[in-house]
DNA sequence: ACCGGGGTGTTACCGCCGGTAACATCGTCG
DNA sequence: CGACGATGTTACCGGCGGTAACACCCCGGT
């Protein structure tokens, strides 16, 4: 009837070989550390992938959810985003290499092949684009600017959070500011520097 | 004197192997489409790394020093965003397959482990990141907002342009006119739809 | 003429990986 | 009791990245 109990368990183990040795961690390990082998695993989950499409719609669920509700809030758009980035923020903070797994797509699959974005985050920008195609009004190509758009600000809050997280150079809430400041056009709207012209890149050749 | 030509010739087997079977091409068929066997390619290379890095360089050769050149140009500022925009999108347009292999990590280093950028897409990070600092006035958050924002575009222009490739939703210079439109803050400008406030999502379960 | 060395190439192997086949063991239900 | 299903094992497969050992061939020095 409920053969959920053991596969939360083989879940847990895994949950922790991965937060220990990353993501990469072989099956063995995992199984190793569920104090089982290999087969088992391969029983519950048919294959690498499927155990981690496991982990992932596991974890994925709370913050997917989050980011859902984070995109509904009521208020201003710009505390809404902020809102957004937040969760996103706060989300991979909390388990930092589970959620390397699930956001770093695998490259050896050979089916889709291309995407960057693992289906996790594919989720993540497919709320993003309903919601701005929902919620702002965007002219005749709403459609367009929406999908890429959502793309897009997930790749630049996947590959920002990857670095945040990494090196910690910030709060959350001012990483959060940055962000938000670049969506915000800060980029177009500040003054340039005196010295507009720069008169050479410092490292030109990386003399490797 | 010189051993650059045999292994031109080795880079150009694996740039065929790789433009034909995709990124994760297994160093012996790389080594057969040379016409030749594993051990030389370990020879002249160190490791597949190697293999890939000296790809990486071959490649982002034009593709860095073209992306640097974009942002020095002398142009208005938003014209200049486009530019670079559109030297990327056009780099990886001409050879999707090695340009995967170049933007895509691959998550089995144990060394960093971290980034989510490959190396060749750190360095337009940084040249990014350098140009921004140099060219813009920021205030005292300076630094950090360039080194973000250098992360931040990089892995949006990485994500939207691998969609982009992938599904081809319009030419390249809409899609150059979409991310430069969502730098330019228009996802704050637009105004909001009438109905504001969506009653649900569409598919708030996945049924899957 | 001989020999040595560097580049080119090979076969054969290692350990590890994801994945599978075959077999053993237990508890439960008819 | 017997059948069955879940749980577990050992032992294996092919392929991967990577390496050791050996073979050839040409070219230059004495």
């Amino acid at each position: 009837m409920d053969p959920e109990p053991r596969r939360e368990q083989l879940l847990n183990a895994a949950d922790r070989v991965i937060q220990r040795e990353g993501p990469g961690a072989s099956m063995n390990a995992i199984a190793a550390e569920a104090g089982i082998t290999k087969p088992i695993l391969y029983r519950h989950f048919g294959d690498r992938n499927g155990l981690v499409r496991a982990l992932t719609e596991r974890h994925t669920g709370g913050l997917l959810a989050a980011v859902r509700a984070a995109l509904a809030e009521p208020l201003e758009r710009r505390d809404r985003v902020e809102h957004v980035l937040d969760t996103y923020l706060a989300g991979i903070e909390a388990r930092p290499q589970v959620y390397r797994l699930l956001t770093h797509p695998e490259p050896g699959d050979p089916s889709g092949a291309g995407n960057a974005l693992a289906p996790a985050l594919q989720q993540i920008a497919e709320e993003i684009t309903r919601a701005v195609a929902a919620q702002i009004d965007l002219g005749a190509d709403r459609e367009l600017l929406a999908e890429a758009w959502g793309r897009a600000i997930t790749g630049m809050v996947l590959a920002a959070g990857d670095w945040w997280l990494e090196s910690r150079p910030c709060s959350r809430t001012r990483m959060v500011q940055a962000l938000a400041d670049l969506l915000w056009g800060r980029l177009a709207a500040a003054a340039d520097l005196p010295s507009a012209v720069l008169p050479a890149g410092p490292a030109p050749e990386p003399t490797d």
